[in-house]
DNA sequence: AGCCTTGTTGTGCAAGTGTATAAATAGCCT
DNA sequence: AGGCTATTTATACACTTGCACAACAAGGCT
């Protein structure tokens, strides 16, 4: 008698345990931010206890590296699949790009929650800026390409300057409707904001009015 | 002898302490982090003892809600300011708020940090999400206001719904290049994103390119 | 000058932190 | 079926955290 209560437990993958982790780690940030998240409260949420968390990473600190990285992997990509699109003319894929980062998933609060704590200290660590750096060029390289093929097929061969220009000016766009949405979603109508995105989009490259395009 | 060393210290006045308790919070969590902030960190950079915080405020969390309505009420002063232009047309005052909020101070790392810090917060704090939704919706009237005198001014007369959804790009505009600027300010010549989003703004507006008008 | 208020310091404490490590056991291999 | 090994639990530890409180002294008041 008096024996010792032991927990029972399954043995998981690696894999598997790593990206169940991660997952604990995001929610746990999402939920209670950075403070909040101690290894305890993340080992919780995994349902497994603190100290396995050792046994797969180094320290507390790289498990929050590899999570933050796997948000923003998960963002992107969800992100630029919007852009293969076979038998689209190069306007539809842009709308569709933009239709794709104003809606859900991607406008989602717990995403955007996530993104402004781990953002909040690009100031303070390097690595992170690094990240962010990447992520941010490797999204507006898509956006210049695109635009470069819309203003290709009406005819116009814009200067290396001007095609920066426009898609500086298109990412903040998506960007602040992002921000927007995902902190006052309930104030807009679905679709709304894509809708303005579009919009503001089309008038800063010129583009005439969908109404006088032919279907 | 062995007489226990006490540290020398000078009385300031309440408002003056307070303050500088709360820039200390403000430099602590840009610097740090929410999690990095401790009140004997806090304490330290504003020169005095931890324990005096507590008689200043009632906890950690009041001390920290107070430095970031600090925090916001500092930046949208400083971004109305460029509104209250004299003898200026709606059209150069829309221009210098947008310059306004392009460049320093309101462009700056160490603001982004901490409005990215705090507004990762803002899905499990609602104290916090309606002082931002607050700021935000202020910031959006403020907008509002101008393009509505600057379409005036072109003998324009939009209704509601169209004047919203101006508003609502034009904030994002700026917002995104905000965003962009806090975080790589390196990567733009001074005044590039004023620049860019002067003529974003316009060519969402409909206005005609500013060589076209008299000097 | 001396007192008195109160701003300020210093210490203590219980709770929680990340990390280290020993002990146990789940589940594959033969 | 039984052993081996690596996954997992559990405990320990040094340290930090926010908060409470008693002692102290700065500086205005009489």
């Amino acid at each position: 008698m008096n024996a010792p209560y032991r927990r029972k437990f399954r043995r998981e993958g690696e894999e598997r345990r790593r990206q169940d982790l991660i997952d604990a780690t995001l929610d746990s940030v999402a939920e209670y931010g950075l403070q909040g998240a101690s290894l305890r409260t993340i080992a919780l949420r995994a349902g497994v206890t603190a100290g396995l968390i050792r046994h797969y990473f180094p320290g507390k600190e790289e498990l929050l590296q590899e999570a933050y990285a796997s948000l923003m992997s998960r963002m992107t990509e969800q992100a630029k699949a919007a852009l293969v699109m076979e038998n689209a003319t190069p306007r539809q894929r842009l709308a569709a790009f933009v239709t794709a980062n104003l809606n859900a998933p991607i406008i989602d609060a717990r995403v955007f929650s996530l993104w402004a704590t781990f953002i909040g200290r690009a100031g303070a660590d390097p690595a992170l800026a690094r990240a962010h750096r990447e992520g941010y060029l490797g999204f507006r390289n898509e956006v210049e390409a695109v635009v470069a093929e819309v203003l290709a097929a009406e005819h116009r061969k814009p200067d290396a300057s001007e095609l920066r220009r426009h898609a500086i000016a298109i990412n903040a766009i998506i960007d602040g409707l992002w921000v927007e949405g995902c902190l006052a979603g309930e104030m807009f109508e679905p679709g709304e904001l894509a809708a303005i995105g579009i919009k503001t989009i089309e008038a800063e490259l010129g583009l005439a009015p969908e109404q006088f395009l032919e279907k």
